[in-house]
Formats: structure tokens, C-alpha cells, sequence
DNA sequence: CCCACTTTGTGCGTGCTTTCACAAGCGCGT
DNA sequence: ACGCGCTTGTGAAAGCACGCACAAAGTGGG
């Protein structure tokens, strides 16, 4: 399920705050969805909760990482050191749950050699010998969009079977590889579509209505 | 509809390309999506298609680009100018789509002032004036997490009723206010989650068979 | 030891989304 | 003018996700 790393992030933090066990009804209303949902979901892993306390937060939480494979390090390049790469590459986030950069890859000769992040710039024909030397499992794809494709088949051709894909473009990929793809600008584009049926619809100001869950 | 803005980044390399009409099924194929489904939400927003033909390319971008509202502009102010505000901020692929980036704010005060993408960073105080004077209606939350549920809080009572929050936390937002999150670290999760099921579940390599749609 | 209270786990109805399959419509060649 | 092939638009079926509501299970107090 795509919602147990929400669930994970929720109980990391009440683990922050010192909390020991947690219901069902309060972490569901910490990551924003229906008690009922959040109980079926982890039933589905086993169960873990005790009628009439709740759920451990301890237990669960190495029980989700140990679903979603946190347990193990995973390895990770990014191919297209521009704005959006560089960001990623400094970003702290990733370290503390379970990945790691492992390589930085251009095609651009100038930003080869750079130092991003700790790490040299490489060119991108090195992308077959890197992906095999440093155990690369996932592959995430910042360039332009014209060369997305090229270099997810080139992943694919390594031996990698998960993109993260932030180029504009949809990567035709064979039957088994998993890609995921965020697209900015498509964000954007729904929130002006929903901010322009608002406006549409009715005369209304924008709501001021009593604080509720999202 | 969350998936026209793919129609319409497909459309758009269609038109690129020279292409004046296209079938559904060619559509559909370049988009990622089955191709009824794709008739069946041009279809909602009214009939634009030719049987025997397929769409006008030209007039079904017309029509989706005013389905989503990016006939007009829409002013986007960032929060949080650290290394993704700031790959935000320089990412070009914004303005040719009908938004405009008219604010960068930060509360580092070491941050104010400097110039980022032709754009003098402001201190997140101005933000209620900025909104007003900018005209802002989508915010952009590219703060560490602790901050962001307070800048979301001040971007509702300034009148912003849809924001893009990239900090890992679940925002609390009234009623009739948008938000979309999108978690990096989720998605790798994500990845790693589904890796890992591969992995359990059988001990063939990585898939190779014949190239596939998404 | 029993009872009242809390919280999980889940069976079931409901509504939405996706997909199939086909009739209706359009253009082109003859 | 006519028929053939291609493509749209949509009714109907299947599948899925969501959430209610309740029985089962555990806790703590008296």
C-alpha cells in the first residue's frame, strides 16, 4: 500500500514525542485518513494491536520498515545534476531512511568532476560500470525531458528496476520495471484546475470554515 | 479530472511534432492511460472529437488548457528558499503553463535579500502584503517541516486557498482549501516497497521480456 | 470475580472508477 | 451514390476502495 510510509512518518514523530502506544482513531487523524482504513491496512501485514490499549509504536514501526524494505540500504543515482538533481543530492531526507546517494551522473562534460554533495560528477557513459560497482538499485532521472527515455533504458539495460522519474515525459519501459513519476508543473496544473472550479461555481470567498482534517 | 494535464503535456509534444489529429488509441498510448478511458474523459468536457478521425490536436489543447484554467495566470509565491525553493524558483518549465512566480519568501534572515532567479527573496513577515499586493493564489511550501504547518496557516488567512507542500507533514487546513503533498522520500519508499516484493517473491532477475506501456 | 469501558479486526453495503464491447457516425475510394 | 473501414461515444459489467457498524477481545476498577 502507497499509504504506509504516511503511516511511518506519523509514528516516527510520536516516537519523537515520547508516545508509546497509539489508537487506531489517533494516528489516523495524524496522517489524515479513516481509523477504519488505517486498521484494515495494518491488519494486512499481520496484526499488531491489542484491543482496549492500541498499537505498540515501537513494534510498528519496524514492522512497516521491515515491510517496505527499510530494513536494508538502498542504493541510489541520480542521472541529470541540474537545479532539481543538485537538490536532491543535498538533500538530507533520504539518508536517515534507508537510501543513499551513491552516484551523480552528466551528460554535460563541464559539471563532470564537480563536487556535489561529497560526491565527483560522473559522466554518464559510466552509467552501466557505476550502477554494477556501487549496487545501484534505483535510479532517479532529473534530466530534460528529451533524454529521460535514453537513460531509463540505459537503467534498465544495468539491471535497475526502479525509477523515480521527474522529467516530463511517460518512460516506455519493458513489463516488471517500476517507475514512479513526479511532475511539478502537473501539480500545479490540478490546483489551478480545482482554485478555478471554486471560482467558477460560486460567488463564495475562499472558505473560513472550522478547522478540519485534510 | 488529475490526469488532462498528461493529455495535455502529450498533446503538446504531438503538436510539436508537426501532428494535426490523433486517435484516441494513440493518445491514450503516449499518455500511459487505456484508451476508453480516455474517451470517456474528453467526453466530459463536452465532444471534441471526429469519428472515423480522431481529435484535432490543436483545438483539444484549447480546450483542456481552459478545462484547467491555464488561460489566465496564476501568481505562485514559494516559501522556504533553501536548495528545492531554489530549484523551484530557477525550474523554467513553469512559465510556459500560465504560472508566474512572483515571491520567494524565507524566514532566514541571512536569506532575505538575495537574488534568486531575477527575484529578491523576502522575509516570510511580508507574506500576508505580498499575497495582496501580488495577487497570489498558490502557494508553495518548501520549508523544513516544523515550519510548514504555520506558513500553510498564514497562506489560508491571506487568502490562498491552494498550496503545494513539500515538507513531510500532513497539513490541517480548513474546509474548501486544496492541498497536494508530494513526499520524495515517499516515493522512494515506495519504490523500495515495491523492489522488495520482486525480490521475496521470486528469484528470476530483473524482467526483460518484451517492451511494454507503462 | 464480574462488569463497564475501550479499542481492534472485519463483514457488508455503497458508490466510484475502470474496462469491455458495440452501435452510431464519418470519410474515402470507387 | 454507396459501401467499407476506421474511430468515437457510451451502456453495462466487473472490480475496487471506502467507511460504517458491530462482534470479539482485552483492561482496569470495585
Amino acid at each position: 500500500m502507497a499509504r504506509l510510509p504516511v503511516y511511518l512518518r506519523a509514528l516516527q514523530a510520536l516516537q519523537d514525542r515520547g508516545t508509546l502506544t497509539v489508537s487506531s482513531e489517533a494516528l489516523a487523524s495524524a496522517a489524515g485518513v479513516n481509523s477504519a482504513k488505517l486498521r484494515k491496512d495494518l491488519s494486512h501485514l499481520g496484526s499488531y494491536g491489542t484491543r482496549g490499549v492500541g498499537y505498540e509504536v515501537e513494534y510498528l514501526v519496524y514492522q512497516i520498515s521491515r515491510e517496505l524494505g527499510l530494513t536494508q540500504d538502498w542504493a541510489v543515482a541520480i542521472v541529470g545534476i541540474g537545479n532539481l538533481g543538485r537538490a536532491l543530492a543535498n538533500y538530507g531526507g533520504f539518508g536517515t531512511r534507508g537510501f543513499r546517494i551513491a552516484a551523480l551522473l552528466d551528460a554535460d562534460s563541464a559539471m563532470v568532476g564537480q563536487n556535489v554533495a561529497s560526491l565527483d560528477v560522473r559522466h554518464i557513459d559510466n552509467l552501466e560500470e557505476v550502477v554494477r560497482t556501487k549496487g545501484v538499485s534505483i535510479g532517479v532521472i532529473t534530466t530534460p525531458a528529451a533524454a529521460a527515455q535514453g537513460v531509463a533504458t540505459r537503467f534498465v539495460e544495468a539491471g535497475v528496476a526502479s525509477i523515480l522519474n521527474f522529467a516530463p515525459v511517460v518512460l516506455n519501459v519493458p513489463d516488471g520495471v517500476d517507475v514512479r513519476k513526479v511532475d511539478l508543473s502537473i501539480e500545479l496544473q490540478i490546483l489551478a484546475f480545482h482554485a478555478q472550479r471554486r471560482a467558477d461555481g460560486d460567488g463564495r470567498g475562499v472558505g473560513r470554515a472550522g478547522l478540519e482534517l485534510t
